[in-house]
DNA sequence: CATGAATGAGAGTTCATTCAT
DNA sequence: GATGAATGAACTCTCATTCAT
């Protein structure tokens, strides 16, 4: 695949993105992509061959950027009790955001193709986001502004309370208030005093 | 609606729960509900307009068993660790389960239909859960079982903690043992020591 | 058919009529007529077997009521111009008529049923109508009313022109206005100035 | 859309126009146009979307061809009675003819689609028709072939006569000889001796 | 007579996918 | 490589019509 073929994957993939970001994973159709890309209809199956193979390169792509995000946030000098505050804030805000966000795909996408263990963007992202939690937690419990006695499993905890806020605030509907009051108990766990 | 309609409206409901466990919410077909019943196209029309409306029914039979089940183990004589572990096994089985699970079909659900409010069968599971779980732990409390000094925060703790189990174990796939440690997790941080 | 099938019958076909003027003939369907009347779906095929059938039934009890109203006007001691007058009023008042009125059912009954030489109830009105315009037109010659050296090929014409009228008002609609012009067209004909 | 559609698309007009000439408007769906034209059902949907749309398309192609024909007729060096002639029996033939008229889709078309004021081929044809026609007459009064007081009137009179020979030869039936006793009415009326 | 549940044919419509150019 | 016309399968939905009760 020649240079040019590849800035054309890419822009196929970048123009799909805001495509499954508005309809999700599963209403999303070629047909959709190709007019959203505005390329033939046979052009778009010289580069995938279906919704799924297009999904998997938005969400390589979305790895990468996501990525360097969060590591940017920790390199600074801050400390524990910020990071932390700016990751939750983060994620409260990602939860919150009605427009914009492939949360609602990516469930659906793994949904659809249940657990493909290697590769799964959700697993890898989770996993990596419990470690450096980890990572944090102990940085804090070094420094004395954090109270945790199992780190790893504190960690894990506020991964998948956000998950469960995640999925919540998709399926019912969450005010931020009531995001607040769960970043609050996380804090308040961790012996955070404001 | 004749009595023999209630009884084949009921039948209809049943058959699509199972459809609806097999293939989640979305890829089903009125016709995959219609071959499912074996009744005629037009016939299934004559009770539902569409897959949502037989998937509402399916939840509105859900809740009704589900209900039942919960009181049912609050109502015996046991500890409030007793009740609180059954629960939690009780959830930890009905997430780890393959099969006959409506997880993902009510998640997509609820994808497809954003947050109608009232009717919200998800949310309302939710918020009726975290008022059981909350009065449990005060229970707890009480008889010396557990160590908790925000009993609704944890309560909600707890539940927004399930929420991520499950979607993660949909979604990323997760072990028995994972379940577990979160379990364990909570229990200690309701001062519970086995 | 005893006494009370005869009066359901009727029932039927004066709900239909309404049915009919509301959609013409072609888009009424069974369901439609059932759903009007209020009666089951079986009820309906022991009296009428398809939608054509009913409606002839609606162009017979039509037939009944219009001559009467015809005849009415012409026994009364009125000049020829006075029943003239009044008869192109009521034509232009009906071919005006926005509701209430069978003209397209009748035209798109007589489309898809074309010419059933007997029983056409059109062609009946018609010739009867060029019967009683040519007898009033004679007496307004008679009367010296009139001038007219043609009086079956005067009565011919206007009411072919009344049912160009009838279907232009239906099909490119048509001012008041423009009636009214071809009325005075029509009596200036005869020899009428007012 | 290429060249190669725009004839397609014209091929398929064209067969299109004889499944209305045979079976009116509303009867015709798109299924009987993918057949006729014995193309796929989706591939008919790449050019229209439904059959009203085909239809309007058949009125534009019947709107070129009429008029040139109508032109033609009076282009030549003809007196206004021949002219005149020449158009009555034209539209004596088309309103005889059983086959291949779109008479009847066309009344259909517009009970249908009531009066979309703009584009209403009837109207058009009809208003431009009185037009050529007052023309016609007032030449023909200048050569003292026709007396005629107003001129504007009679044409009118003479077009809302034909259409309801029109409707009334596929509503009722109408022979030839009462087309002909029609016309010769209009003629004696120009003051038109045969 | 009357009911209305049930059937199944058939119309509309959308897309994934192919293929000649 | 790229195009976009074409195909055909699949789904939704509506009714005419029947028939057991």
């Amino acid at each position: 695949m020649g240079e040019k073929s590849v800035q054309k994957k890419r822009y196929i993939v970048e123009t799909a993105r805001k495509v499954f970001v508005e309809k999700g994973f599963k209403k999303v159709t070629m047909k959709d992509i190709v007019e959203a890309c505005d390329i033939s209809r046979g052009g778009l199956y010289l580069y995938f061959e279906n919704t799924g193979q297009i999904f998997q390169e938005v969400l390589k792509l979305e790895s990468e950027e996501t990525d360097d995000v969060f590591s940017d946030s920790i390199k600074e000098d801050a400390t524990a009790v910020d990071i932390l505050l700016l990751f939750l804030r983060e994620q409260k805000k990602e939860l919150l955001r009605k427009k914009d966000t492939l949360i609602q795909a990516i469930y659906e996408y793994y949904f659809e193709n249940p657990l493909p263990k290697k590769n799964n963007h959700l697993k890898i992202q989770f996993d990596s986001a419990v470690k450096v939690m980890e990572k944090l937690i102990e940085m804090g419990v070094e420094t004395g502004e954090f109270v945790c006695e199992d780190c790893a499993g504190t960690a894990r905890n506020i991964m998948y309370v956000l998950e469960g806020l995640k999925i919540s605030a998709q399926c019912m509907g969450i005010s931020s208030d009531a995001v607040d009051r769960e970043i609050l108990y996380i804090l308040r766990n961790l012996g955070v005093e404001e």
